[in-house]
RNA sequence: GGCCCCAUCGUCUAGCCUGGUCCAGGACACCUCCCUUUCAAGGAGGACACAUGGGUUCGAAUCCCAUUGGGGUCACCA
């Protein structure tokens, strides 16, 4: 009943998320409040692992996302050991390891009358709830017959080795969640059954495992998703029966797609099974999937591609992935702060007109009280745009440090075949029109093709080489006859060498456009004397020949 | 279907608690124009919302009720 009044050094929340490799927007959001509000009351926020589906794995991999978690900025003050962060008084931080403590408490329910053995099977289960279903009434374990069982009768199936769970005696009445965000809600007498707490396989279910974990971690404040609403009702029953305090509840609003729809994983085999089907593919392309897999995922709409072999198929067929997972956003060069930014802003605010703040400034200033109730639409476009912003916003050199650390880690290949005066080049070039750190990466692989490698998009051939009156070609030779004539290969230089032929013609787009393809291969890259400058006088001279050549 | 929750521009939201200053503010997207050697970026304008219906009140986006719509949840998953 009594909700405890935390001093403010005394505030703990905790992030809980089941194992797993990757860190979803979403769980991201929910542990960034959580890291907020602890951190900016001086307190803890811990992390903890929820593992007791023994069907997940949950190896030393399957907490790869605390790697994004960090990447973000997030810090945790308990937890699992990882690479310098983590520890702590309360563990051990995986549920799969504190079976022990969790026996204690189941105890001391069943001694209490408060819990009790129950023997039906997983199809006995499911066929009354199909019976339920029918009558199109709700499914309630009310539990009558398991209790009506005698103490000896339990101890006799429980000798024999009969399969059984462990059930909480809900008592009758209504129950209240007080929630700081959404108000109290009291759900009616009934709604609440006889849920299971010890699993047949000795773990505990994750109702049981939260509430006593939360209580041996002293935590104060349970921030979670909305998704969660109706468990806080279990949650409440238990911390009574076991005579724990009771944490604040705030349930955050959820975060969909632009659609809608529940983000999920799957929207990239979504995505991919499209592309597929939209360009006519029977095969995986080689290198990607084997044929076997490839089939599989293609007939059955239930199958997911493993991240990696998603990837490269969609590389191969040129398909473009929806970003779901942090580390997609950090790939696809969005800024950790920037997200982290765009996150808090799906489903709180700081008020008035103020959108663009830095994490200090989220910890100093996220309550529960501005927290919205609405579930928001992840909106890719905005993200996008203050990505942009954080960019143009950057010094020079932090632009050139940032992107190079995102180049070495994900296009290694791009910067080892430019000398580091052309890729700083490059970053002055590229600098205003990035709106993300891959962009450069992405726009600019003309500059990694050997010269007698590249081709010519046929579209820009057709638009700047071959069409105009003149055709673009007079320029492009007239221009490769000043260059070649240029000494000094530098922007300035460059621009000197070429100014009597823009002036007599009187646009410098028509000279540009057509050396911009010759050199780029199409009609998009970097300002004209720049790209120039970048690929140097040989490189230059001899695609605009070979270009030349091949009308 | 039962139960619970929610409802301001296309989207994220401010305003709501403490009715009048709101013919509703900001941002992203969109449209128009300007700048421009491409793509961007940038500059200047513009269009765009209180779900509906009842109350309460001198007065409602703000309070109350209903309807409608949306979401969540009903596992030996978390």
């Amino acid at each position: 009943m009594t909700a405890r009044e935390p001093t403010p050094s005394a505030v703990v929340t905790r992030f809980a998320p089941s194992p797993s490799g990757h860190l979803h927007v979403g769980g991201a959001r929910t542990a960034l409040f959580c890291w907020a509000f602890a951190k900016g009351r001086g307190g803890r926020f811990v992390l903890r692992i929820e593992d007791t589906d023994q069907k997940r794995s949950s190896d030393a991999a399957s907490i790869g996302f605390v790697k994004d978690l960090l990447w973000l900025g997030i810090g945790f003050d308990e937890g699992p050991q990882y690479e310098g962060h983590g520890g702590g008084p309360n563990g051990p931080y995986f549920q799969a390891q504190r079976l022990e403590l969790y026996q204690r408490y189941f105890d001391l329910l069943l001694s209490r009358g408060d819990a009790y053995y129950a023997f039906e099977s997983a199809d006995e289960l499911a066929a009354m709830r199909a019976r339920a279903k029918e009558r199109n009434e709700p499914f309630r374990y009310t539990g009558e017959q398991a209790r009506a069982l005698s103490a000896d009768e339990v101890k006799r199936r429980l000798a024999a080795g009969d399969p059984a769970v462990i059930r909480f005696h809900t008592r009758a009445g209504p129950i209240t969640i007080h929630d700081e965000i959404l108000g109290d809600a009291t759900l009616p007498n009934g709604e609440v059954d006889d849920f299971v707490i010890r699993k047949a396989d000795g773990f505990p279910t994750y109702h049981f495992a939260v509430v006593v974990d939360d209580e041996l971690m002293g935590v104060t404040h349970v921030l979670r998703a909305q998704e969660h609403f109706n468990n806080s009702a279990k949650h409440i029953v238990l911390q009574d029966a076991l005579r724990f305090r009771r944490p604040i509840y705030g349930h955050l609003p959820l975060i969909f797609n632009p659609d809608g729809s529940k983000m999920s994983k799957r929207d990239k085999d979504k995505v991919l099974r499209k592309a597929v089907a939209d360009k006519g593919i029977t095969a995986p392309p080689p290198g990607t999937v084997d044929l076997a897999q490839f089939t599989a995922w293609l007939k059955d709409k239930n199958i997911q591609l493993e991240l990696d072999a998603g990837q490269s198929l969609a590389q191969a067929i040129g398909a473009v992935l929806p970003e779901i997972n942090v580390d997609d956003f950090r790939r696809s060069g969005y800024l950790p702060e920037v997200i982290c930014n765009f996150l808090a802003l799906n489903g709180w605010s700081p008020g008035g007109d103020v959108e663009k703040f830095d994490r200090e400034f989220l910890k100093a200033n996220f309550d529960l009280a501005r927290v919205v109730k609405t579930a928001a639409k992840f909106d890719r476009t905005k993200l996008l745009a203050f990505n942009l912003d954080a960019i143009q916003a950057m010094s020079r050199d932090e632009f050139v440090t940032r992107v190079a650390a995102h180049g070495r880690e994900m296009h290694p290949q791009f910067m080892s075949k430019l000398t580091e005066a052309q890729f700083r080049s490059l970053c002055d070039a590229s600098h205003e029109r990035s709106k993300t750190l891959d962009d450069l990466f992405r726009t600019n692989t003309f500059l990694t093709t050997p010269d007698d490698d590249l081709s010519w998009d046929q579209k820009a051939l057709a638009k700047f080489i071959r069409g105009g009156t003149p055709a673009g070609s007079v320029h492009l030779v007239a221009a490769r006859d000043l260059l070649a004539r240029c000494d000094e290969w530098t922007v300035p230089a460059l621009e000197a060498a070429l100014k009597p032929l823009s002036d007599s013609i009187g646009n410098v787009g028509l000279i540009a456009q057509p050396l911009r393809v010759a050199v780029s291969g199409g009609s998009v890259s970097p300002p004209i004397y720049d790209t120039l400058a970048i690929l140097g006088r040989e490189s230059s001279l001899r695609r605009i020949d070979r270009c030349l050549a091949s009308l």
